[in-house]
DNA sequence: TCGGACCGATTACACCCGTAGTCGTATCTC
DNA sequence: GAGATACGACTACGGGTGTAATCGGTCCGA
């Protein structure tokens, strides 16, 4: 399949719809009223490219829909991922987390936690 | 001022003169030839959409221009870790690097590098 | 049963992006 | 000095995006 590709605003409405599914159209405006001043029409404009984008799917529940996320959260961050990895740091890691370090991007804590998973990779 | 976004194909051009400049339209399509199939008017194009977003300035030299960044490539890729960081992963860092990490995106080098870079940062 | 209220579907529209073609002009060549 | 050439500026155009208004149908309340 075409890796169709989710812009920002779409984006929005699948973090929504990854807390928790499924929810109406109406649900997730609401959900979304806080971060973004879109009208209920504009949401519903996002999921109706979405289900065609095949990225999320729907439920008939009466004479509404009830929506829910067919690409998976951990796919999506996959691809960013790679996607920033590959066009700014020619495909490695490290110099992205050198970068991000330089940029005092670390807590004390986020150092802990990351000398604790380079550890677990190394054994 | 709004800080204009550069789209793909305007970072790859930004690409070429990071690497060196200043250069002409043409020099900057030569070096693009490899990478992209453009034709020396889409070149032309994306520089002068680059000029108007601020990213480079040119000067004049006889009758072409000398292209160059103004745009540093630090902040370039500053704002975009800083933006994937922020969208996926809450503004933490350390959840991208726990997803890198999961998805055996670290060679034995990239592993003693990052181990080293969070010593420096520990100290 | 009739007028809203409420759905999703369709349409709208301005702006950005990728990808160029064309135009007006200045310069080089003979 | 006239035609070819090379340059930047302007124009083009289809598709995606952000942001909605409108349409046609159905259900609910009076």
């Amino acid at each position: 399949m075409a890796p169709e590709r989710i812009s920002d605003a779409e984006h929005a409405v699948m973090e929504v719809l990854w807390q928790r599914a499924p929810l109406t159209a109406t649900e997730v405006a609401d959900a979304l009223a806080d971060a973004r001043e879109w009208s209920l029409q504009t949401v519903k404009t996002l999921l109706s490219r979405l289900t065609n984008k095949g990225a999320v799917s729907y439920d008939q529940d009466g004479r509404r829909y009830l929506y829910s996320p067919i690409l998976a959260r951990e796919d999506y961050i996959g691809d960013e991922s790679r996607r920033l990895v590959d066009r700014l740091f020619g495909g490695r890691a490290a110099p992205l987390i050198a970068h991000l370090a330089e940029q005092q991007k670390f807590t004390a804590e986020d150092l802990a936690e990351i000398e604790r998973l380079i550890g677990e990779l190394k054994s």
